[in-house]
DNA sequence: CATGAATGAGTATTCATTCAT
DNA sequence: TATGAATGAATACTCATTCAT
């Protein structure tokens, strides 16, 4: 009897996510070129064919993990907070909180925040968060809360430690993590 | 005809020390596992088997390259710095000055920096340049004008942001530098 | 239930005679090594599985496939045809007419002639029809009616005109084809 | 002391043409499917990765064996013989000894008229040869020489026989080979 | 029986390294 | 020394075959 259609969508679906997920974290640590198929594979613990089945190739899969780490990267909470009617202040140190909170639970947050910063650095791809930051660090400005100076530096600068941490995260399992208020320092006057 | 053998010698040293400014910045940029040598070769504009006259093997070149890029971080200076009669205040200053300085004018000082914290990242490099920072920051908290908090993690965090542009700055041509004050207010109390 | 149990025959019976049936085309045309099991299986319309359900392998589905297009060349009908008390020249005429026939009507028979000839060009089978068609041929010779001249050789080089319109029918939709009296003309006298 | 400018030019030629030459008789004998890379490097002689200093895939080594195919089937000599001022039974005459000669003679004859004619079937290449045939084909008949039918269709006739004694040279080492005359005959009236 | 996702041995391709010139 | 063509081990990718459903 033929699996039903349904049940067949589903494992593909299950299959394709699993590969996406455990791939993230053995890009970002090892880079595209350091990489090896073979290790992916026994790291993820499936055949080698099997991720040529939902990938064309190893490119294709490096491509999709960046189409998908910007959402890790944390876009929609961001813009969700950047639209409430709070102070630019709290709007800093509750996005700081979410960012540490998730690098310290999360290594695919971690995973992708590094990986989205590397393709931004390497300008191949448009940093959505710097800029809804960006929105903020101006609110704040207004408001007196955040330091002076040019936004786009600013926000460029608190998503720079954020990745500075990210990675050391990735590297050093037990690494010492800045904390939330210290990251939210950055940006806010004392 | 001791002559013509001391040349040797300099022409050896010269193509040698080509070779591995050459590959700093392609390293740097690309990783390990992310340069090939017939990339590099070409790069460098020598033949492929002329890098194997003088390295055994590609990986003793990125070796040499990071006792190499200990150097260009600038360990002699700071060291000099780190043992003037001076306020931590100026010491701080001047290092960064020293640094900003230097990652806008070259590129092999940023592609150092980037390389070793890399390396240390992954663990397999003694950062001496991060004791030393230390040190000025023990010595600035005594004094007042520096902001309290653990000297290393202070340390650590100076140096993400350093290697941030420095990042940076090896993958944008014209990419926006911070400025040395402030890189040194990190550190410094407003 | 007898009853069911012949239905289940007939239609495992069915399906194999299906997949035996789109594979002498699919082989024909591309070869062994061309022809993947996975496109042959899209083409059938059945599943992957399904034919090695069947068939122990690729192997021995296209041994199959040529036991069947020894059948297929027309063995029966020429073994009938060359034992009829008839003059060979008739029965050269009506093989050529068969011939044609089939070539333009069926295009299993195409592929049947074009898969016994390359085997037999490889050394692996035993072309029957060329030892009919030579006892034709010196029959043929003796009244006068067929081209002096080896009779091996002319058998060979009568069906060697016939694989020629075979595989050009196979690649070739709308192939121009030889006219059935252009092809008995090959071996009789005019 | 670095080679030779021409000197390497004349080893990458050289090379190059090894491949090519060898690389003829392999595919014409097994198909582009059925030729392993790892096969066809053995039976050349060098490495495996030689090959791919010169040719981009296997793909790319199989469209140039093609191109060359042409050239190797004879266009040059064919060209000049359809221009002589000699009746057209000569010609064929000649033409038909030319390619006997050369099927007897040179395997990467037989190799070249082989894959040519492939992958004249499959329609991806223009029957160069075929044309010049026809053009002696229609001068024969207006000279009373050839036998009358549809010059394309004798022209296709012709080279398909000629075909057919290339590929089974190519698996049989001592195939008995069709006379010049016999070959000549195929066109001319007794 | 039929399915098609998964497997892994087999094949194509790359790249660090060697070596004749 | 310097060269770059050649090498072959390492790596990416394919495809006949299996197996849980």
């Amino acid at each position: 009897m033929p699996k039903s259609q349904e049940r067949c969508q589903e494992i593909r679906e299950e299959t394709r996510n699993l590969i996406i997920k455990k791939s993230i974290l053995f890009f970002a640590r090892n880079g595209f070129a350091g990489t090896k198929i073979s290790d992916l594979s026994k790291h993820i613990g499936i055949a080698q064919g099997t991720i040529y089945i939902y990938f064309k190739s190893k490119e294709e899969l490096y491509s999709e993990i960046f189409s998908i780490s910007d959402n890790i990267a944390g876009n929609d909470k961001l813009l969700l907070l950047s639209k409430l009617p709070i102070p630019s202040e709290q709007k800093i140190k509750k996005m700081s909180g979410y960012v540490i909170k998730n690098l310290k639970e999360d290594e695919m947050f971690a995973a992708g925040i590094a990986l989205y910063t590397q393709r931004m650095l390497e300008g191949q791809a448009e940093p959505e968060f710097y800029k809804l930051t960006e929105k903020m660090i101006r609110q704040g400005q207004k408001e007196g809360s955040v330091v002076s100076g040019n936004a786009r530096k600013l926000s460029e600068f608190y998503w720079g430690v954020v990745y500075l941490y990210a990675v050391k995260s990735l590297y050093t399992a037990d690494s010492v993590m800045i904390s939330s208020s210290d990251l939210a320092r950055v940006l806010l006057e004392d």
